[in-house]
DNA sequence: GAGATCATCATCGGATGCAATTTTGCGTTT
DNA sequence: AAACGCAAAATTGCATCCGATGATGATCTC
């Protein structure tokens, strides 16, 4: 079983697969002895990719009481932008600095593949090349610690999303990344960066965090539930 | 033994603490049995304890082949710098914008023992301090995953600098410190950004990190040794 | 009948043991 | 004498096992 190396990462990437693919909501508990039974290995496999989801902050896990896919706070959220705003439009401008002829040639394939299933409505399949959009930035960069930083971040708000976006096609709004890509194609790295600025803030702008009452979003949260206005969820 | 629950993290602190002590320098081979060993627990922890650093890059792990305190290249140092000019201005831009007296009360305070530890001679404890200073920073914002990220790159930059450095009281310039908090006091973010920007170049330039011949770098690594200009290493 | 205490169950935390792989040391051969 | 190959030792990878902890449900008391 030389293969079975490389098992702990599969588990993982199946995890944040479920969780792109919104199978797994926010909340959704992930017992050790059941992935374990699926993958068909051993509890300790599962135990090491659930403690790199946690240290990425994909999953919490308290001592004792398991582990679940985490869901974060409308603050959470907020401050994921703020961060991803203060990340993001470096790294468009730097690109842009970069002139990559063979990125731009990717990153349009890449829209095309982006508007194709915006046409068609399939809704989560946006939400993940969304993320794959702005992870292909952040690979481009040549510095994995980026890369990584961005993955974490992209997670985060594929979370935020699922709780408290209003429509379910908030995702995204069209022309945005173009726009961005244009900027990069055409090496104006200051015009790239103040466009992705833009298009964090519209996103955020999109979604529902402002806390109605406190109380109800605390509760919603202790019974698992998402806040009101949030995507209707099911077990 | 409830209290054995932070064991791991005791021992990731005790790691790293070696690290920035210069008493684990980089290429060392960390052995899971004698950790355990030492610390009196199991593998098991160790184990963790190990992965997490890992996976933060302050060491590597090669499957069947055991884990070593990471070896950063040349190119990996100038990367280094690369991201941390990309964040950390951004930072100091925020913090200077928010006008918060007591941190900027803390951050003197830390001033303080740094220009202490200077005049004492203190080489490691000064390198110490210093990345202890931009960690408050990043911390500063309140956003953990920016902390997370400078403490990573932090830890990156004292491997680069043991491997690196001309002369051994490189890791920090006199006064550039100084200068930041004094425009963060003064609510001068594009300022606080620019000296920051310059610091880290500064930081850079200092080291020796234009490799000779390219063929020689290799080479060394191949023997997990460092290049030739740098500290001496064993093992 | 309501509340509190206790027992049982599920699940996690950590240690130990065995198989697999790599490394090291030694003997043999050319 | 140098190089090759084989065997022993060291080290890691993974699974299983047992104790601990928190949650659930039943019983007992007031």
């Amino acid at each position: 079983m030389a293969s079975q190396q490389a098992t702990e990462a599969r588990i993982r990437e199946r995890i944040m697969d479920a969780i792109y693919g919104c199978r797994l909501e926010p909340g959704a508990r992930l017992t050790e002895e059941a992935l374990a039974d699926l993958f068909g290995v051993s509890r300790t496999i599962v135990r090491q990719a659930l403690a790199r989801l946690a240290q990425d902050g994909i999953v919490v896990h308290r001592p004792n009481r398991g582990t679940q896919v985490a869901t974060p706070t409308r603050k959470d959220a907020q401050q994921t932008f703020a961060v991803r705003r203060m990340v993001e439009p470096e790294i468009v401008s730097l690109l842009a600095q970069r002139s990559d002829a063979a990125l731009v040639r990717r990153l349009e394939r890449h829209l095309d593949t982006e508007n194709k299933a915006r046409e068609t409505g399939a809704d989560t399949r946006l939400l993940r090349l969304t993320g794959r959009f702005h992870m292909m930035l952040a690979e481009a960069t040549g510095f994995p610690v980026l890369a990584r930083l961005v993955a974490e971040l992209q997670a985060f708000t594929c979370l935020s999303v699922m709780l408290y976006s209003r429509s379910a096609d908030d995702a995204s709004p069209p022309c945005e990344h173009e726009a961005i890509v244009a900027a990069i194609a055409g090496g104006e790295a200051e015009r790239a960066a103040e466009l992705m600025r833009h298009h964090l803030t519209h996103v955020e702008a999109r979604l529902n965090l402002s806390a109605p009452v406190d109380e109800v979003d605390t509760l919603a949260k202790a019974l698992g539930m998402p806040p009101a206005g949030a995507l209707a969820m099911r077990r």
